[in-house]
RNA sequence: GGGCGUUUAGCUCAGCUGGUUCAGAGCAUCUGCCUUACAAGCAGAGGGUCGGCGGUUCGAAUCCGUCAACGCCCACCA
């Protein structure tokens, strides 16, 4: 059989991918095998795959499939987000190319423009995501806006309005006057701006002298320094910090807005920074988020001037109708000619920008729904806290305990479009009763139906037959809203608690997401999990962290330093990509991406490759002719290395595995995979087979040759979590295996025999190994020479035969002193020799060995200088004074040993 | 401004409760090899005052204090 030099990762993975498809082998249904369930943190449904979402979904990947080789029952549930902001701005400018704007069409309209989009361009990711080789039970593919996910999100939210968690409230919210629509937080871009900082005069009101008063003599001002001059006419108070001296005369005083006249109080608060300015703040409430804290606080009027699109109504007196830049403009120098303009100085400072619209946003108040916080926060900050749910790595528990401690209720509504649209409707009688309210009732119901069922029945809506309008709240929920219930809703368990997959599924196990979202998502789940199954929603959270180029910046879009998943994948492979996601990615730690990890994957995937192409090119040895059921015996013509190969591999095998489980258990998948890539390719590929390398073209023997086979298949299935496509290639191509059979549900090789003595033994002999091999090097000595090796001293010789294959030596022997031509090294403390006759330098093997001479007096001084420490050998444990005595007594030999070397030579 | 974290070899990182796993790994570098599995390879080698300073201790990369640089999250000063 012929097989090609160089792993065609292009060949196989596909075929791979469908195989396990067709059989099947992704899908779970619930039995009686312990579950694994993860669910994915779902990807926006018009997104792309990008390498935060390679790195996230590579880890659950290996998580998922390892759980599946240890005979756990394992889930891993995908899904998408419908991303209200994101996927809406994505629409509105797929629109605006189109020439059509939002506003010029109907909610049901923009709607299905919304619909087309994802169905145009949802599942993109999840098919890129196959590429990878995720191993996703796809029937259970789930979308937050599908039927029961929505269903889902409603029923949650009447619940919580029935429980009174939900309420109406008001808020300042990131207006964007070019968009006319409410930004969130995120949509808002913080730029240093270079403006202006303008001191405006306000006239403090004399109890005496009636405010009308103009222009007497012994006016007083107070001074307010302001970047945004044009909102006075909002101003409700000035205020102070009660501890500031320098405006203490300003206690308890009234002040006169500029231009409008307007008299205002003057409050007390120690949010005021007495260093700003002059340590007097206008107070608009409407118009300032802090302001608007200081009007609640103080029980202030608020003066909402501007329209929607950013022009000044008709609270702004002889500006209404002005731009708000105009205004400020006008108002400079209207100021200036009142002379109630100090001065003006350059000011830098940050202002938010829309990310769509690029335009100054404006606070502004509004309506918005809340979730109360506080009670939920409780039993999900318990959680973290006692570990119920932990936390990889721990240093998050310190962020999520700061923010649950500190929580602020949330605020869920969105005014937007694309969403779950808020199951609130407003209803209000025709014709209320004579001298009744027509005041509108709030009525929540999943459904418009429900709705009006409530509303037929409402005393206050005149009653059956009574006529009443009824109108659906115009706002969308945010998307966390939805994903906050997606370990319970992708089951189902919210409209169907007692369903047999949420029983079976729920708790998950793990969940693998990043520390931005924290709070966004996974405290909220949290919560929610405690709040509707009264149990955590997952066991274990694993944080990854930024994926960032070489230089250490966030992979962006703008920067265009991120590179396409797929041209990595179609270039290094899956596997190879996998491996280079992996290799650095510790925990919490951000990773430096550099393609060179791929490479470094890439390599490795062809190691394992020739490996596999070296094993399967030996013959058997012929079978003896027929007569009598004569077969080969098993173990004839086994070499003796071979079986001590056989025996060390096998520890240095279990001993891994010891190592792996202790890893995962720690979720320390990095370090894992790095400690089976020196498994493959040192022990096993340049120790292991170079020791049971039959000579070109010669036969190997059964024995070795079974074990060989066996090694290599238990190889595959320690690394198939971490590259599952080539693992899978070469475990269907290395034995007989039958149609359906696959790597994926093999189990995991089982910690086996392990002799630490053997292994310590053997590293003896490596040492011993790479010391002949560093003669052959310095000495320019060809492979193919045989050479002679001497001991001095007392020797174990039962690993001759493996030292003498490696090194092609044509004897081992012990003899009582050094021969004169000979370059030495030391094993521990035991001296061993090749006589090299005419290739000896003596000049450089003196040097050498004076070298070590030196190094060895200087370190044998450093223990005795330890030992020699009263106070040192008096308070340390026994061991370690036990251990120095070792130490000293290796060292004094190994100097008798250089000593006696250097004489000879010498000599 | 509040909170959290990082700083160990050229690069990316590991070193848990202080003492032989204590100065490590991988990559990169250098030297010699196209040796019949693999040059995407083989064999070997070099390289760090563990960010600075101070303290605790018989003993500090490890514990404490402080300074510096960098990063993240939250709140953002009118």
């Amino acid at each position: 059989m012929e097989i090609a030099s160089k792993y065609n990762p292009a060949e196989v993975e596909d075929k791979w991918y469908q195989y396990w498809m067709d059989n099947k082998l992704f899908h779970s249904e619930p039995d009686d095998r312990e579950p694994f369930t993860i669910v994915i943190p779902p990807p926006n449904v018009t997104g792309v795959l990008h390498m935060g979402h390679m790195l996230n979904n590579t880890i659950q990947d290996v998580l998922v499939r390892s759980a599946r080789m240890q005979g756990k029952n394992a889930c891993w549930v995908p899904g998408t987000d419908h991303a209200s902001i994101a996927t809406e701005a994505k629409v509105v400018n797929r629109l605006t190319e189109k020439g059509i704007k939002k506003n010029d069409l109907s909610r049901d309209e923009f709607l299905k423009y919304a619909w087309d989009w994802t169905h145009e361009h949802g599942g993109i990711i999840l098919e890129q995501l196959k590429k990878l080789g995720a191993s996703c039970d796809w029937d259970r593919t789930a979308f937050t806006m599908d039927e029961i996910r929505s269903e889902s999100v409603l029923r949650v939210f009447c619940d919580l309005y029935d429980k009174g968690l939900i309420y109406r409230g008001v808020r300042m919210v990131n207006w964007d006057p070019k968009a006319l629509t409410a930004l969130s937080d995120e949509e808002v871009i913080h730029k240093e701006v270079n403006g202006k900082l303008y001191y405006l005069k306000y006239k403090v009101v004399d109890d005496a002298v009636s405010p009308s008063s103009e222009g007497g003599q012994g006016e007083v001002f107070a001074v307010i320094a302001t970047t945004r001059p044009e909102t006075i006419m909002g101003d409700t108070a000035m205020c102070i910090n009660p501890n500031d001296p320098k405006n203490a005369h300003l206690k308890g005083k009234k002040v006169i807005v500029p231009l409008i006249n307007r008299v205002i109080p003057v409050i007390e608060d120690e949010y005021v920074d007495v260093e700003f300015g002059t340590g007097c703040l206008k107070v608009t409430p409407a118009h300032d988020v802090n302001d608007y804290v200081l009007g609640e606080k103080y029980d202030l009027p608020s003066v909402d001037i501007f329209n929607p699109d950013g022009t000044l109504n008709e609270h702004g007196a002889q500006y209404a109708g002005m731009d708000r830049f105009a205004v400020r403009e006008q108002i400079e120098k209207d100021l200036r000619e009142a002379g109630l303009l100090e001065k003006i100085e350059p000011y830098t400072n940050k202002v938010g920008f829309s990310e769509r619209t690029d335009v100054p946003i404006e606070p502004k108040l509004s309506m918005q729904w809340f979730l109360k916080m506080e009670e939920m926060a409780k039993p999900a900050l318990d959680a973290v806290e006692n570990d119920t749910i932990k936390f990889y790595p721990e240093k998050y528990k310190t962020t999520y305990r700061h923010w649950m401690e500190n929580i602020r209720d949330w605020n869920i509504s969105r005014q937007l479009w694309w969403g779950h649209r808020i199951p609130a409707y407003y209803a209000a009688p025709l014709n209320p009763p004579e001298g009744g309210s027509r005041q509108q009732i709030i009525i929540v119901a999943e459904n418009e139906e429900k709705a009006r069922e409530i509303a037929d029945k409402h005393p206050s809506l005149g009653g059956v037959g009574g006529g009443y309008t009824l109108k659906q709240d115009e706002d969308v929920l945010d998307t966390w809203f939805s994903s906050w219930l997606w370990p319970i809703s992708v089951f189902d368990g919210i409209n169907h608690p007692d369903n047999k997959d949420i029983n079976y599924y729920y708790p998950t196990s793990d969940l693998v997401t990043g520390p931005d979202i924290i709070f966004f998502w996974v405290a909220r789940m949290i919560m929610s999990g405690y709040e509707y199954r009264a149990e955590p929603c997952f066991r274990n959270v694993y944080f990854t962290g930024i994926v960032r180029d070489k230089l250490g910046r966030k992979m962006s879009k703008q920067l265009g330093n991120s590179p396409d998943p797929i041209e990595l994948m179609n270039k290094y492979g899956a596997d190879g990509v996998r491996m280079g996601m992996l290799l650095s990615s510790a925990a919490g730690n951000d990773l430096l991406f550099d393609e060179t990890l791929c490479e470094q994957g890439r390599n490795f995937n062809n190691k394992i490759w020739n490996a596999f192409r070296l094993i399967k090119g030996w013959s058997l040895p012929p079978t003896p002719s027929k007569g009598g059921g004569a077969t080969l015996l098993s173990g004839e013509g086994q070499p003796e290395s071979s079986k001590i190969a056989i025996d060390w591999f096998q520890g240095k095998l279990s001993e891994t595995i010891a190592e792996m489980d202790d890893l995962f258990s720690k979720y320390r998948l990095s370090e894992a995979l790095m400690l089976l890539y020196k498994l493959f390719w040192d022990e096993f590929s340049s120790w292991y087979l170079e020791i049971i390398k039959p000579a070109y073209g010669q036969p190997i023997d059964e024995e070795t040759y079974k074990f060989t086979l066996h090694y290599f298949d238990a190889l595959l299935r320690l690394l198939h979590p971490f590259m599952p496509f080539i693992t899978e290639e070469l475990w269907q191509a290395l034995y007989e295996r039958k149609p359906g059979d696959s790597i994926m549900v093999a189990h995991q090789p089982k910690e086996g025999p392990l002799s630490k003595k053997l292994l310590s033994d053997f590293d003896e002999v490596k040492q011993i190994i790479a010391g002949v091999r560093t003669i052959r090097l310095e000495k320019n000595i060809p492979q193919k020479e045989t050479l002679e090796l001497q001991v001095i001293g007392s020797y174990n010789d039962r690993f001759n035969s493996v030292i003498s294959k490696m090194c092609n030596l044509s004897s081992i022997s012990q003899v009582s002193e050094k021969q004169p031509g000979a370059s030495g090294f030391l094993v521990g403390t035991t001296e061993f020799t090749v006589p090299l006759a005419d290739k000896m330098d003596t000049e450089s093997e003196l040097k050498k060995l004076k070298a070590e001479l030196e190094y060895q007096e200087g370190f044998l001084q450093s223990v005795m200088k330890k030992l020699g420490n009263e106070r040192f050998v008096q308070n340390a444990k026994p061991e370690i004074v036990e251990n120095e005595r070792k130490k000293q007594a290796d060292a004094e030999s190994k100097i008798t040993v250089l000593k006696e070397s250097i004489a000879t030579l010498q000599g």
